[in-house]
DNA sequence: CTTATAAGTTTAATAATATTAAACTATTAT
DNA sequence: ATAATAGTTTAATATTATTAAACTTATAAG
């Protein structure tokens, strides 16, 4: 169950990271955006305001995001940003080497989130932004590469859900995907083949860390045509990734002791 | 009036940022710190979760801040960093001058917000840390410094609620206030004499931005046993701030054009 | 290995709350 | 000066969150 003013406060909040927020944003435009009726939306900017969260400018009555929220910022950046500073250099390695559009991805919970990005230095671009959302782990190259080395109750948790079917190639069927993660743990990496974007074809290897647990994956995206057309292109790109991800895997082992929790 | 819900899903992500939360909170210590029951609990966290910004270790069960609450600080930083920047070797200079502690107070909506501080270096020292609340614009220095350039309906709204007393010494009559507020005017300055703490005695100047209005505002706070024991330690303070306020002024004459609009 | 204890999750009835529409106020534009 | 728009407040009602209890899972003790 979810709780529903929870849910639209939050909305409320993404709405001010997605659009300019800067000049602040109106009653008005909270609700015409989001559907809400105007003295329910009162209510709740009201309790956010009273938190901190947000602030209603005294003259012009639009809102803006606190200083407050500030805070989580650097309390995260305590936490995870060590792991994606030292992992940047190795996504830049594949950047140059391939050109295509490379991503540092983990997991919050059941949800698949992108850490970093390298958007694909062609003309012809491939992309997903970055991603915090469920159900997308058995569609992508980055998604596929943690799952397959998880423990079973693990995978079990991030699948109980039904399986979205993002393209005509995406597997929505379990037992089918069961045998993908196999083949993944055997060959060592993980690809999308158009299961997540038409046209577009990933690879992806997971990182593990201290306790050889798959904390994140790199991925490479790029357009499928270039990897049908020219057979050692998918080779280089492979080689590439895998040696990135290893390199990155020795992270946990000099800077982190066996036990010691991490966050993402 | 306030949403219960809401109030109660921001207490909760202001508990991870208090405690130590990179290890993770569970559910139970969410409940003993916070007073709620756990189902109702699991169900807020449930909805927080799902929403991003919180997960739950699919493991250890235990929740941990999302990394979608780092983008607030990333988009925050781009609005107000620059000012704090640009105001901190300031604030530096009266730290060494007096060995005070020293804090950029600025506002959003009706609340008193701290936006740097620098702790006092001497052994006796005193300290308010940093403020996000309503109602402490009466009993602080740099609350009355600001509350003195601005436009009565400003100060109206700020005032609206009973005024807190804190010390025997807070004022908390309106006309008092008010006659305060025209004195602070006339010198240019303001004066905390233990109105927001027993003992501390602080100096405040308002610094104004591009449209001559009251943004930001320093101050300074020592013992009220030295401003007492040395008749010019007043003035020395009183110097410092003065001339740091100025300069941090120019930052909107220099950054600035007339009509833009910054948000603290 | 079995039992006990504690923590987390789910449920469905009820108590409490958020929502609504309408009235009101303030601000801006004509 | 008037109209129009945006924001705020109110009080009745419909919806929702809360509760306690049952259930599940995980951990600790015997």
């Amino acid at each position: 169950m979810s709780v529903k003013s929870i849910s639209k406060t939050m909305d409320t909040l993404d709405y001010f990271l997605e659009s300019d927020s800067s000049k602040g944003i109106s009653l008005k435009e909270i609700c015409d955006h989001l559907g809400f009726k105007k003295s329910a939306a009162h209510h709740m900017l009201a309790t956010i305001c009273d938190k901190g969260y947000l602030y209603q400018d005294l003259k012009s009555k639009k809102y803006f995001l606190g200083s407050k929220l500030k805070k989580f910022g650097e309390v995260i950046d305590l936490n995870a940003n060590s792991f994606i500073n030292f992992a940047d250099p190795f996504l830049k390695k594949i950047n140059d080497a391939t050109g295509e559009a490379v991503h540092l991805a983990s997991f919050e919970g059941t949800k698949l989130i992108t850490l970093s990005m390298l958007e694909s230095t062609h003309p012809v671009r491939v992309d997903h932004g970055f991603l915090n959302k469920d159900n997308a782990f058995h569609a992508t190259a980055s998604g596929k590469a943690m799952l397959a080395y998880m423990s079973d109750a693990s995978q079990k948790k991030i699948l109980k859900n039904k399986l979205e079917k993002f393209t005509s190639y995406t597997i929505t069927n379990v037992k089918q995907l069961s045998e993908e993660l196999k083949k993944i743990k055997k060959n060592g990496f993980s690809t999308d083949d158009e299961e997540f974007q038409p046209g577009v074809f990933c690879v992806g290897y997971p990182i593990f860390d201290n306790e050889n647990k798959p904390f994140a994956s790199i991925s490479c995206s790029s357009p499928k045509f270039k990897i049908t057309s020219d057979k050692k292109y998918l080779d280089k790109i492979k080689n590439s990734v895998k040696f990135s991800a290893l390199e990155i895997g020795k992270y946990f082992k000099k800077t982190r002791k066996k036990g010691d929790k991490h966050a993402a």
